[in-house]
DNA sequence: GGAGGATATATCCACAGTGGCTATAGTTGA
DNA sequence: TCAACTATAGCCACTGTGGATATATCCTCC
């Protein structure tokens, strides 16, 4: 069971490698502005996946020209891929029985 | 966002009131063993649904020679099944996202 | 060139939800 | 008789979270 934090910010690391602001923003336009990350949130959960191996610091940077020193950016690791594909199995069947409950409907 | 605990109980009493004991057993079935629900957590998060309306107790009991007096049956409210069908909604769309990042099988 | 707002990272505090332990007690079965 | 299971409930400690605060840079507009 992932921190749902963390299963967002593997989620918006999936396609790119991105820095933690642009994850934050990422999660708000993917959810449609539902859910916006809280900044206190999302550097605790990047240094416990970086502990966890879940997500490493790339040394890899933008053209000078569309760079922030600012920055620090991130990718997914092998590790971090497992743990988001595991996740999205135990959500997968979590829907499946909220339909045969009748919350949700039927995947037609 | 229902706490996962809560949208599990809500699975449990979709299809009929059960006790307590009951939803804890109904959980674990479900999730072939996967959650099983801690009594600390069950009986704290039905107190919580009771005072939120989402559950009410039941005055129907099971014939005599079925029943065990100890037991205190629950019941989804309308508003449960709205919390639920929500809930349900967002977990789908989660689903969804996993889909297209790759972390999960096409629907086919 | 100065102000204000957005960008960017990080730490702190308080709160909610959870697991596991303990308590209490009735029930079942070896 | 004794153990395990059923059943509810309270307690303590831990994790994950939001929101506030701090610090600093970047960008735009006046």
């Amino acid at each position: 069971m992932l921190p749902p934090a963390t299963f967002h910010i593997l989620l918006a690391l999936a396609d790119d490698d991105r820095h933690g602001y642009a994850i934050i923003q990422d999660i708000a336009a993917r959810t449609g502005g539902e859910l916006k990350l809280s900044a206190g949130t999302l550097y605790r959960s990047i240094q416990r996946m970086l502990e966890q191996g879940l997500i490493t610091e790339t040394r890899e940077r933008p053209r000078p020209e569309d760079d922030d020193e600012r920055r620090r950016y991130y990718r997914i690791t092998p590790d971090g891929t497992a743990a988001a594909k595991a996740e999205a199995r135990r959500l997968g069947q979590l829907v499946k029985m909220a339909r045969a409950a009748g919350f949700a409907p039927g995947k037609a």
